[in-house]
RNA sequence: GGAGGCUUAGCUCAGUUGGGAGAGCGUCUGCCUUACAAGCAGAGGGUCAGCGGUUCGAGCCCGUUAGCCUCCACCA
């Protein structure tokens, strides 16, 4: 057997050649068919760069859900994959062309699509090898890009479908458009932000009567663009000029003055321009009054033909050029500051333009309430925490047609042709017979709408494939609170509509991580980590466990550098703990314990490590890690390590080989569970102590999810052993508290007490002599079954030459006060009829026996205090 | 304008059907005890934001107030 060396190495441990043997002895490739499949799928990250510490949360928690299912006994298939990213990945290709001082345009589509694969092929290799340093049990014989065949096979023939059935349909429509990467944006790619705008006040001219008119507006520079001029039809101000004609002062043309209950009398002047191509609301409105819609602006965010003497300028320097004129020419009446939310490009950061385009959509309504009825049934997805179910639904409800069509390259090409001579519309998953009198749309899809069908297209579909039958629906997905909408409801209704189906059975929602200070991480603050940073300096298992238990779900959590070396300092506990059991096992493989042969001390830490894996077990079936997560640490460090260890080191000495050898099968049993609990959360750390110690099979990953076997127990054994810990530390205590060094044994004697005594074995108190550094007289005589109680403070009595009679007066007066407080609440409660009429049995039978217990102490701590008190008159 | 979250020890945060307030870090005291000084043994520290209600019983459920935060939304 090797040797674990002396001190925990994360190097050492974390080499890519244990990942390499995981992924080459397939222990992460599905398709046991004895076992019943479990199915997560990685949310596909971007190939727009690598990996940040949000994914690595992300991929932390499905990883450690797919390790404890694959512990469970499930054929657990965890498929990766990635996201071709359209707009992200387009803009980084863009800005890297610019730096090589070249255009998109320069290098044309194909040109275009030959540098951006290869980008994707060099981002994918970065994405991998994240994925490899934090130990993803991933399934890469089944990885998936949204953008290869198969998967564009899906796309289209989901387009098809949804053109056929008339719920994708062609329109022109005010979308946003992003004028940097010119292209059309969905409503949830905009991104409002409050900015500190100006509200314009310009004095139009009415044409038949010579008066002014204010009218305010934000945009000016969409002025060119107007067609009307409207007013509330009950305003008195303004009723004799409705049908008359304002001077739009930027053009000169004559726009109608009209009348429409839409305009809010109450805000500005309430007279309202109509832009119809540049807003929404004029688009309605023009709609309804059959305005014409011109556009001013260029798709690159410029001034048209239409601006006059304005063409070719910026939107915003044609803003400040037209307000300098303005103000030469006496048009403002005034300007106020109106801070307001403007909406940016998610991707550019850009003002997003509100501008009149012809797009394609899906008619949302219809799939939207597919799933909204599937909520109410037993095919529900359910949200961890549940609130999201209310963030979905409410989202689900309002929902509005989704803009699909991206003038992008990076993409699937949108699968419809236009006829060169008719204009007739073809849309088929097939390009047309006679393709060559036929041009194929040149936009592609926004790429949520591939992402939407990951879940089912990455398994074959629409092929309905073996792993389609098997590991469809899916039943965990883990992602963030901020892409709900993007993502988890897309997929929803086109699981729902393409699979009659739920994609996913739990979504277990997470929120940001943050920095130290509680900041978003972010690149314009350059306070983001990286996590292949943090796994070089402190480990992979390390921040593994940190991400998985730091945090409750649905809420953020933050990166913090002390809560990561704790994290560290655990694994360093388990290493060393190891590397005692390890020198107990004196080179040879343990054997299986004698589970008939157990001390109390065994009897007490199996115990409490049943108790743990159940609790365990139950956390993470319900996704809480970060409770599973402490539970484990608490176990391990206290229960196992200060207490079980430091125990058997007297069995350990003993003179009865048959007791040292079942003792050290014991420690080795107990961490191997501990072990195997927690490879789910720190795969490496425990791969590499189980192999080296020989525990079992060849990797951790081939375990099972231990359960303590029902051994002989004496239920009085392990209540004898709390109570001798508990009388250990009241021994330290009181050596602490009158300075006797913790080596220094001092004898105490302890006295048959009278309320509720305890017996107590030669065994365990045996084990207080030691752990405590006492000598007991007690022990002096033969008799094994003592009757003592000796837990808490009323060692203290029998050292009366070492006390210091005030202090300890002093204490015992708080703890009788504390005492009586208890007592007082229990009999309180228990004698409250509607307690004892209405709490669960079980509540009233612990209650009453707490009581018992503690006005026993109650009564022994006033003896005692009695005692000090006469020692001191005396 | 809607929806939601947070407020618990000095700091960062847990607290799973309501039943004696927890962890880590920090602080104080004492220890090189042959797995671990990145450790060990002790100690101190909280009217669980305020108020009201339901209940035998509330950190937890309901209402309300205050502060902080997030998301959604077309007001010129």
């Amino acid at each position: 057997m090797q040797e674990l060396s002396k001190k925990y190495d994360h190097h050492l441990v974390e080499n890519p050649e244990t990942y390499n043997h995981w992924i080459s002895e397939g222990f992460f490739t599905a398709g046991d068919q004895s076992k019943i499949p479990y199915t997560i799928v990685i949310p596909p990250p971007n190939v727009t760069g690598k990996l940040h510490l949000g994914h690595a949360w992300d991929n932390t928690l499905q990883d450690t859900a797919a390790r404890y299912k694959r512990l469970k006994g499930f054929d657990v298939l965890y498929l990766p994959g990635m996201d071709h990213a359209g707009i992200a990945t387009q803009a980084k290709i863009d800005a890297r062309l610019q730096s090589e001082g070249i255009s998109r345009y320069d290098l044309g589509r194909e040109g275009f699509l030959e540098r951006a694969w290869e980008w994707k092929e060099e981002y994918a290799a970065f994405i991998r090898e994240q994925w490899a340093k934090l130990g993803l049990s991933l399934d890469y014989t089944r990885e998936r890009f949204t953008l290869d065949e198969g998967l564009n096979r899906a796309v289209n023939k989901v387009f098809v479908k949804l053109y056929n059935e008339g719920l994708i349909y062609q329109g022109e429509r005010i979308i946003n458009w992003d004028p940097q990467a010119r292209t059309a944006l969905s409503n949830i790619e905009v991104i409002h932000k409050e900015i500190p705008g100006k509200m314009y006040y310009f004095k139009y001219i009415v044409e038949e009567t010579g008066k002014e008119l204010v009218i305010a507006t934000t945009r000016p520079e969409t002025m060119f663009a107007d067609q009307a001029i409207f007013v509330h039809p009950d305003d008195e101000r303004y009723k004799d000029i409705v049908g008359a004609h304002a001077i739009n002062p930027a053009n000169g043309d004559s726009l109608p003055i009209m009348a429409d209950d839409y305009i809010d009398m109450d805000f500005g002047t309430a007279v309202m321009k109509c832009t119809p191509a540049h807003d929404p609301n004029d688009f309605a409105l023009a709609k309804k009054y059959g305005l014409k819609m011109p556009v001013c602006m260029n798709p690159d965010g410029t001034m048209n033909e239409m601006a006059h003497k304005y063409e070719g300028m910026d939107r915003f320097e044609c803003r400040e050029a037209l307000l300098a004129d303005f103000e030469a020419a006496g048009v403002v009446d005034h300007i106020e500051d109106h801070p307001h939310q403007v909406g940016h490009s998610e991707r550019t950061g850009v003002i997003a333009e509100p501008y009149l385009s012809k797009q394609w959509f899906v008619r949302m309504k219809p799939l939207a309430d597919a799933v909204l009825e599937a909520q109410k049934t037993d095919e529900k997805i359910d949200f961890i925490p549940p609130r999201f179910d209310h963030t979905f639904t409410q989202w689900l409800e309002n929902i509005e047609d989704w803009c699909i069509s991206r003038q992008l390259w990076w993409g699937h090409r949108i699968p419809a042709w236009f006829h060169k001579e008719t204009g007739e519309i073809y849309v088929g998953e097939e390009a047309p017979a006679d393709i060559e009198n036929w041009t194929q749309d040149e936009d592609v899809l926004d790429t949520w709408f591939s992402s939407a069908l990951w879940p089912f297209s990455t398994l074959g579909w629409p092929d309905i494939t073996e792993d389609f039958k098997r590991y469809y629906p899916t039943d965990l997905l883990v992602t963030g609170y901020d892409i709900i909408f993007f993502w988890v409801a897309r997929m929803a209704f086109q699981g729902r509509h393409m699979t009659d189906n739920r994609p996913f059975k739990d979504v277990l929602i997470h929120g940001l991580i943050r920095d130290a200070q509680g900041r978003k991480m972010s690149k314009s603050l350059g306070n983001g980590v990286d996590p292949i940073d943090v796994i070089n300096d402190k480990g992979a298992d390390a921040l593994r466990f940190f991400l998985s238990t730091n945090s409750a779900p649905g809420l953020d959590t933050r990166f913090d550098e002390t809560k990561l070396d704790n994290a560290w300092n655990f694994i360093n506990k388990i290493w060393n703990a190891s590397r005692y059991v390890q020198m107990q096992m004196n080179g040879e493989a343990a054997g299986d314990p004698d589970f008939t042969k157990l001390s109390e001390a065994d009897q007490w830490i199996l115990t409490r490590l049943s108790q743990t894996i159940d609790s365990v077990s139950r956390n993470l079936d319900h996704y809480e890690m970060g409770l599973a997560g402490n539970e484990l640490y608490r176990f391990v460090w206290n229960d196992f390590c200060s207490w079980y260890i430091e125990l058997t080191k007297a069995a350990l000495a003993s003179d009865d080989e048959s007791v040292r050898k079942n003792t050290v099968a014991i420690l080795v049993y107990v961490l191997r569970a501990i072990l195997i609990l927690l490879s789910p959360m720190m795969p490496f750390v425990t791969e590499h102590i189980y192999q080296t110690l020989e525990l079992g099979k060849e990797s951790i990953n081939l375990e099972t999810w231990p359960e303590v076997p029902a051994f002989e127990t004496n239920e009085k054994a392990v209540e004898d052993m709390d109570l001798i810990l508990a009388a250990i530390e009241a021994v330290r205590e009181i050596k602490t508290q009158y300075g006797i060094k913790p080596r220094d044994v001092i004898a105490i004697s302890l006295e048959t007490t009278e309320g509720a005594p305890v017996e107590l074995t030669r065994q365990g108190l045996e084990l207080l002599e030691g752990m405590a550094k006492v000598e007991l007289k007690a022990l002096e005589n033969d008799d094994d079954a003592l009757v003592r109680e000796c837990a808490g403070r009323l060692l203290k009595t029998s050292m009366a030459d070492l006390i210091d009679l005030d202090a300890e007066i002093a204490k015992y007066e708080k703890e009788i006060g504390r005492l009586e407080k208890e007592v007082a609440r229990g009999e309180k409660m228990l004698s409250n009829p509607g307690f004892v009429n209405k709490a669960p049995a079980a509540k009233i039978e612990q209650e009453t026996a707490k009581l018992e217990k503690n006005r026993a102490s109650l009564a022994q701590a006033i003896k005692t205090l009695a005692d000090l008190n006469e020692k001191k008159n005396a």
